[in-house]
RNA sequence: GGACAGGUGGGUGAGUGGUUAAAGCCAACAGACUGUAAAUCUGUCCCUCCUUGCGAGGUACGAAGGUUCGAAUCCUUCCCUGUCCA
């Protein structure tokens, strides 16, 4: 297979990228590949753990997916072995050793996830224990020979935390190491991680070297903003959008973002080319385009490329409906009222917003009844005891909603 | 092995015997505002009970005991974390 002109491909795989280390050597790879007819290798790695992706993640993959779009290979390289050999700072108290079950099953997981994005045909996944493992002592302390602890404390949390005195143990400064033995193993071309990774990137142009292989060319994407805007996204500050998340929550979650910034998430989370986000960005400050329009948009294109554009469109159109409007949402769960619910006074409303799961306890619905948050038939209850209507009760907490059938 | 510091509600972090269910901040949840947001403002933010009240009770500050009318705060033992010395 072809692969497309040169400077076409650099163009495309710069698009969106932190750093590139460094462009001219990717040059001549690339023309080397074309006169070789030789797919490059292209491998970033990924953590044994914590297989649930979400739109950060994606940042790197989409751009590995650039890559397969111009027909080189894409590595997904696992790295198991840390996950082997257990807990790989004290951040995480105790965390027991990985059995190969957990992580064949995190493997599996990632599979089902990372496909959604690559495409298998042209994606090796790797196992870094596969040769780390059988690695003798005697080759290890060879590796270790061919770097020194100066230059592994150039790494900035490394060099901020000798300083500081935090403890660093050892085996983290073999981290980097392992992972340059990684890049030789497989004879990387390129490697890619996020702009925190780069040291570890540049150690394995240096091992290569040493082992006598072509250094390995670097390309960095940026770390994605969560929600917030603020903080990286991740899982733990609560700023994310899985990509196994519903379409409906996607797009709500995407629409939460500021205006400001859909522009970067427009640049790192869609194809869309650099020139037309230009220009969304150019009309939506000279008035001509709605940036709710512009924003909803993003959502389609996010959550299309997850599930599919009727969800996508299915979603916009939920969201227009609840949040816009504020109506009750047409996939409303129907559910029986709770014995427990009604006592010789009546129906306990908090007792029941309880039951049903609108409210964390009894003292957490009474507390959203006096908020006024809480709604039956489309009227705002501030009273503990409902009076009783019969048939289906359409209640409203918040922003969740449940039909409940009382049977007469 | 020794010395020292510390373990508080989802997170951070005050509080060293009594209006402390425990400050502040963040997150979260509601409400107002709005073009979706963001920003801002207001309220809430352990559980249960009921007549939803500036209500009553229960549980809570690593664990278990103890001192005291009364402890997150003092004592003992234990567990855990960190730093330094060996």
């Amino acid at each position: 297979m072809p692969f497309p002109p040169v400077d076409e491909q650099l163009t495309y795989i710069k698009r969106g990228l932190a750093e590139l280390i460094r462009e001219e050597e990717l040059r001549e790879r690339l023309i080397a590949a074309a006169k070789e007819n030789r797919p490059l290798r292209v491998k970033a790695g990924f953590d044994p753990t914590a297989p649930d992706l979400h739109l950060g993640h994606t940042v790197l993959l989409r751009k590995m997916k650039h890559f397969q779009d111009l027909g080189h290979t894409v590595i997904f390289l696992i790295g198991d072995m840390t996950g082997i050999i257990g807990d790989p700072t004290g951040r995480n108290i105790t965390r027991p050793p990985m059995t190969r079950e957990d992580i064949e099953r995190n493997a599996a997981t990632y599979r089902e996830q990372v496909f959604k994005i690559l495409d298998p045909e042209k994606t090796e996944i790797r196992f870094n224990s596969q040769w780390l493992a059988p690695l003798t002592f005697e080759n290890m302390v060879r590796l270790c020979s061919k770097y020194t602890v100066a230059r592994l404390l150039e790494r900035d949390d490394f060099s901020k935390r000798f300083k500081e005195g935090i403890p660093i143990s050892v085996h983290e400064l073999l981290y980097p190491l392992s992972q340059a033995f990684d890049s030789f193993a497989l004879e990387c071309d390129v490697e890619m991680g996020g702009t925190d990774q780069k040291f570890n990137l540049l150690v394995g142009r240096e091992i290569q070297k040493d082992y006598g292989q072509a250094p390995q060319i670097i390309a960095t994407v940026p770390i994605l903003e969560g929600l917030d805007g603020v903080e990286k996204m991740s899982k733990s500050k609560n700023n994310y959008v899985g990509i196994a998340e519903p379409p409906k929550v996607m797009f709500r979650k995407i629409m939460q973002i500021s205006d400001e910034l859909m522009y970067r998430y427009y640049e790192l989370l869609t194809d869309l080319p650099m020139h037309e986000i230009a220009r969304l960005k150019e009309n939506v400050a000279g008035g001509q385009d709605d940036p709710m329009e512009v924003k909803m948009a993003l959502g389609q294109r996010i959550v299309a490329e997850f599930h599919s554009e009727a969800d996508a469109d299915a979603a916009r159109d939920a969201f227009d409906r609840e949040v816009r409007r504020g109506l009750e949402p047409a996939d409303t769960e129907t559910v029986d009222l709770p014995a427990g619910a009604r006592t010789e006074k009546g129906l306990r409303l908090d007792k029941l917003l309880a039951m049903i799961g609108l409210a964390d306890s009894v003292t957490d619905a009474s507390r959203k009844i006096k908020a006024g948050a809480v709604e039956v038939n489309g009227r705002i209850q501030d009273r503990l005891v409902l009076e009783e209507a019969g048939g289906v009760l359409v209640v409203r907490a918040g922003k969740k909603w449940k039909r409940v059938r009382t049977e007469d």
